[in-house]
RNA sequence: GGCCCGUUCGUCUAUCGGUUAGGACACCAGGUUUUCAACCUGGGAAGAGGGGUUCGACUCCCCUACGGGCUGCCA
């Protein structure tokens, strides 16, 4: 075996917050790291100064946090780097693989023009001062810009997309450092990722063309290229890119809509990736399952009812308390009121019987209404239709029967299954009147369970108030 | 325009030349049931189109169509 750890580094810009496209790239360099007994980056693209913002920064730190997605050490600022990216230009100047380009804006754009009058199908920019004599150099400012081969191709040996070849006199000699001596991102994500040791590069497709030009960088070094995966983009549920039309991108939004993390985690995994037929797996598994050869090369679309159904599958298996603490936590997300003791004994009493009917948060609240409400109860007018005249004189009769009751299942069912009997009718005839007396809705967990949960007292102040 | 990448059920995907093309979500039907879920059983549902190569193509090659990306002194 190897004795090279694995490196792999999550590198977004931090202009936005964290997108959900993004969070998967995240999601995929820590599985592929973690699962290796490797290293997880993270490094934070902010060469924008126009674009870049703290605020941004902060956002994509929580998401990644929220998600589970643990970095070693300090996020690296790219722009805190800059002087090491100059010097790396200036070290390729003195290597004789990059030259200093005096050419303007406007000339650049002159010898575009002019080949495109020739009929050229495409201008690759061809710098007049690639081989001048340093002699002639005038006074002026200057970009420095690589020396890239003109002939011949570049092949990218991606692990996901195969051997991608690119001729090399599609590619022009691309700026490396700015005339006002600030590196272009080209440069600053070779030096970085070879500097911070980044043995693997899994990002998004849309840099598939930039490897070409990168690998260039790493041969005029005489640095290790790193091995490539380019993993497609994630697209909306009409397969068109992702954007705000498609409603939630920003990985904030789900957790404020109550998605659990681990099924978040589940559900990206699978998305562009698979492994047999595993669908529903917790993050061990998925770490030891996950590998670059399991990425597809065509991008996924989002589908909802699936992250619901995955999310519902986490729900059912969480822990109680871990439960809780999330719930607490999508409460805050949300900008819900947070619980009280009283409410969150309740639900945690509650928990059994809601868990497994709630895809989501919001909709185990939902479930658990029963425990979290209090007296008196305003039933829902579905509710409300049940408990016309005959039906509150049998919930009274009931209440008199469950005053001196043992509180168990086994009792109360006994109890109900002969209230029921006495005034022939079915046992739906009687739990659906109970039913809107405990929780003032129509939908619920089983009535003897919620009977078990709020107790004996509360069950027959609720049914009194029902009956009066 | 040029270059690069992609295309299996509605969706996510399995298949790595020979399968009745499998699974999951969704959908439909039935069952269970005190409601809603959950759960159980069954069902419909796919290789973009056209050429090759091969005894045999979803799998390999070419073309077309469609989708995406790159083509900046943005990242």
């Amino acid at each position: 075996m190897s004795s090279a750890p694995i490196v792999t580094r999550f590198a977004p810009s931090p202009t936005g917050y964290l997108h959900i496209g993004g969070a998967r790239t995240a999601l995929f360099n820590w599985l592929f790291a973690r699962g290796r007994g490797g290293k997880f980056l993270l490094r934070i693209e902010d060469t924008d100064r126009e674009r870049s913002t703290p605020e941004a920064t902060a956002a994509i730190l929580q998401g990644l946090t929220w998600l589970g997605l643990d970095w070693d050490g300090e996020a690296v600022s790219q722009f805190d780097r800059r002087d090491r990216h100059a010097e790396v230009a200036h070290e390729m100047l003195a290597r004789g693989t990059a030259y200093k380009c005096f050419s303007s804006a406007e000339e650049i754009a002159a010898f575009r023009a002019a080949r495109e009058a020739e009929g050229a199908s495409y201008a690759v920019f061809q710098s007049p001062w690639r081989d001048a004599d340093p002699a002639t150099y005038p006074d002026a400012p200057y970009a420095i810009r690589m020396k890239a081969p003109r002939s011949g191709e570049t092949v990218i040996r991606d692990s996901v997309q195969g051997n991608v070849t690119v001729r090399n006199d599609q590619l022009d000699d691309m700026i490396v450092l700015r005339s006002d001596h600030t590196p272009t991102y080209m440069l600053a994500v070779v030096v970085d990722d070879h500097d911070m040791g980044v043995t693997h590069v899994i990002r998004g497709d849309d840099h598939l063309n930039n490897a070409a030009r990168q690998q260039m960088v790493y041969d005029a070094m005489g640095w290790d290229v790193p091995v490539w995966a380019h993993i497609p983009l994630i697209h909306g549920p009409d397969g068109k890119k992702l954007s705000k039309r498609h409603g939630a991108t920003a990985v904030g939004d789900y957790q404020a809509q109550g998605y659990p993390a681990a099924g978040m985690r589940n559900y990206l995994t699978r998305l562009g990736w698979a492994k047999g037929d595993a669908e529903l797996f917790d993050t061990d598994e998925a770490l030891a399952m996950f590998g670059l050869d399991g990425i597809g090369r065509s991008p996924a679309r989002l589908d909802f009812k699936k992250l619901e159904s995955t999310c519902g599958w986490h729900i059912a298996r969480s822990e109680d308390a871990a439960l809780l603490h999330e719930i607490n936590a999508y409460l805050a997300a949300a900008q819900r009121p947070a619980l009280t003791p009283g409410q969150k004994d309740l639900l945690h009493k509650a928990l059994y019987c809601v868990k497994d009917r709630a895809k989501t948060f919001p909709e185990l609240l939902e479930k658990a209404h029963f425990a979290l409400t209090s007296r008196p109860i305003v039933p829902e007018p579905a509710a409300a239709a049940a408990l016309d005249t005959v039906s509150r004189g049998i919930l009274k009769e009931l209440t008199l029967r469950l005053q001196n009751a043992n509180w168990t299942k086994a009792e109360l069912e006994s109890i109900l299954n002969e209230v029921a009997t006495a005034h022939g009718i079915g046992f739906g005839k009687l739990a659906s009147p109970l039913r809107a007396a405990l929780a003032g809705r129509s939908a619920t967990p089983s009535v003897y369970d919620m009977m078990l949960v709020i107790g004996q007292d509360e069950t027959i102040a609720r049914l009194q108030d029902a009956a009066a």
